[in-house]
DNA sequence: TTCCTTCCCATCGCCTTGCGAGGTAGACTG
DNA sequence: CAGTCTACCTCGCAAGGCGATGGGAAGGAA
């Protein structure tokens, strides 16, 4: 996967599986891993710094959870000002999305995917 | 336009606009202000640059060419290599972009735009 | 002539972001 | 005890877009 692509779709990426909710950064990783069969890694050095700037903008909460066998797991939930941010990103991507499939196939591909 | 979203993406733009014929720096950025409806603008220290590169790849090449007026115009137009590049770059696109719709619409998008 | 606008090229420092590497630490296994 | 897995995190680096800045020529206005 080409990481200059990534550039800017990660919180997107973070907010939507926040959406089915709350986890923790292992398990983040995890899950994007097996959902795209291995093809893509989040990489811990990309995860926790978005994570932290997206609590700070208040876009999700983090909560300490400690499980049965004692170890402690940092989970993450979305609030309703990440859902709002999320929303409005989702358009900015259908709408980049589609500037740059006007491009790529000038004859066709004038909206209708988003 | 956000522009961390569009990181990675501007060589499949000036690729895919080259393969409709040779143009020149300004030109690129008018045209791609006037397909987005004005909502795009190219900036001139992201163009030239990755125009710049584009060409030390051999991707595409370029050429001054003298107008009836005297002024003396930079054309850029694509190689071979570029256009395989292009055909490799548009693969990794709907890849991303079908990886980001996977996790935004869980339900749906699998696939099968490419 | 001088001045301004449009056209056309280009570079530089800053900021953001992903990545590789490194670090800490508890629980479980051998 | 050592090794592995889970789980957290940070740091320095590279890459790319952006705003600012600059050079220069053509053409019209004052």
């Amino acid at each position: 996967m080409d990481r200059e692509l990534l550039k800017g779709s990660t919180p997107i990426l973070l907010l939507s599986l926040l959406t089915e909710g709350p986890m923790y950064g292992y398990q983040i990783i995890e899950t994007v891993l097996q959902r795209t069969g291995g093809s893509y890694t989040l990489k811990e050095g990309a995860l926790y710094p978005a994570l932290h700037k997206l609590e700070a903008a208040e876009f999700i909460s983090s909560y300490w959870q400690t499980q049965a066998n004692g170890r402690d797991r940092r989970y993450y939930a979305i609030l309703p000002a990440g859902s709002t941010f999320l929303e409005a990103k989702k358009k900015q991507w259908s709408l980049f999305v589609n500037m740059v499939e006007g491009f790529v196939t000038p004859g066709g591909a004038t909206g209708s995917k988003g």
